[in-house]
DNA sequence: AGGGAAGTCTTACGGGCGTTCGAATTTGGC
DNA sequence: GCCAAATTCGAACGCCCGTAAGACTTCCCT
């Protein structure tokens, strides 16, 4: 009867998948992606399955059909955006260990941590509201989620013991905070700040060059680690 | 009949009022204090006026009575906090401006910024939950809240002008970016993500230390800000 | 062509929510 | 000590929510 055990939701990207996929027609990913938009907009508790079924254009049983319940739902959007963003970042850190000998530099470290989500933050990605739905669901999560952010923090710890042998006279407490800083940074990305940043900037600011965002922050970043 | 308009709360602090204060058993004050705990504990919307109100010992009409609404109540508890944390930010501010003949350098200017929020962080401060309601009110706030943000983008501006001052050679957008960032690492200081600091490290954090806390931020931020 | 599984639709149930109302009670000025 | 205003109280209303049940339709395999 009801499939939400996995498996379904098939032809959604291989593995390191591109775009043209989420095209499909079928019901099940119509309300993966409303319910992924409306939630990255208003927030999980502002959004009612009404919403989300109207939204996608599909019955109200569907939620619960197809995964089960709403936090369910939340849940699987949660994981599956998690997995790829950590893949992407896996894959730089990858590259950037393979560039140096296993050993590399601060900088590339913080590169391979925040060039994946600032990209998908770029006006034109496809996963722009992907990151505001991760950055929302961080931290307005139910106890569901807290789950999959144990999994993050053994992704994170790759980051952490790079930059711990990178920066070996720094104690380890102290790098561990300003990794903590780093990700304050990175989460603070939500719209609503932008909005206030542009305000208090009368404009000049412009957060559509993801490009020059991820220089500002990357040197801001690598300035803090720098010291002592 | 409904009381709503303010002059209520009386004797809550005079004006920089130390401790001491809330003490009154006014039913009033024993709402706005359950309130502000729930809320920053649990979220806005996962806290019912029933919550709120048996914590507070006192009966369920207490809130629209006393408050008008449950939006309103969070609206007063946010716009009260915004206020007494604005004041002591300014107050630094000022004080280093006397110091340093209307130019501080831009640690005092970061300081004055970060260091009334993290002192209320301090285990013992009795502030300390109401900076995490303040950090969890930002993200998850009403429409009513965005407008008193606006008026925390006018208090704001007196530090970015500071900053502005203080580094005449960088580009205003690089400034108000850097503040973005700073920004940033403050509003991560929430309890979750403290904890997830903790897992991380294996328990070396803690953030109990408020002294060191900020003596690590104000040192990452003020790195971030002297570069080129 | 048939039949069973998979999916979709309509409908409604039970529950928790914010809010309100009128009565009962307390408070404070004279 | 009295009266009016302020406050507290118990109870209920109406709304919207997530979810489930059951009938119906579509699709695919043989």
């Amino acid at each position: 009867m009801s499939p939400t055990t996995d498996a379904a939701v098939s032809p959604l990207m291989a593995d390191g998948g591109a775009d043209a996929a989420e095209t499909e027609a079928a019901t099940k990913n119509l309300v993966f992606i409303a319910a992924e938009r409306l939630f990255a907009l208003h927030g999980f508790q502002n959004v009612s399955v009404r919403d989300i079924t109207a939204a996608a254009g599909v019955n109200l049983a569907s939620v619960n059909y197809h995964f089960g319940s709403k936090d369910a739902l939340l849940f699987e959007i949660f994981r599956r955006r998690t997995a790829e963003l950590n893949r992407e970042r896996a894959r730089m850190l990858h590259e950037a260990n393979d560039r140096h000998q296993g050993k590399p530099p601060v900088r590339e470290v913080l590169a391979a941590l925040l060039t994946p989500p600032l990209r998908w933050l770029a006006p034109d990605h496809e996963r722009r509201i992907s990151l505001q739905f991760l950055i929302r669901a961080r931290s307005e999560g139910t106890d569901d989620i807290r789950q999959v952010l144990k999994t993050d923090v053994s992704h994170l710890r790759r980051f952490s013991d790079a930059l711990l042998s990178a920066r070996p006279d720094l104690s380890p407490e102290e790098v561990y905070w300003r990794l903590h800083f780093t990700l304050g940074m990175l989460h603070n990305n939500r719209f609503a700040e932008f909005d206030r940043l542009n305000v208090l900037s009368e404009g000049t600011t412009s957060e559509a060059d993801v490009v020059a965002l991820l220089a500002r922050m990357l040197a801001f970043a690598e300035a803090g680690f720098a010291t002592r």
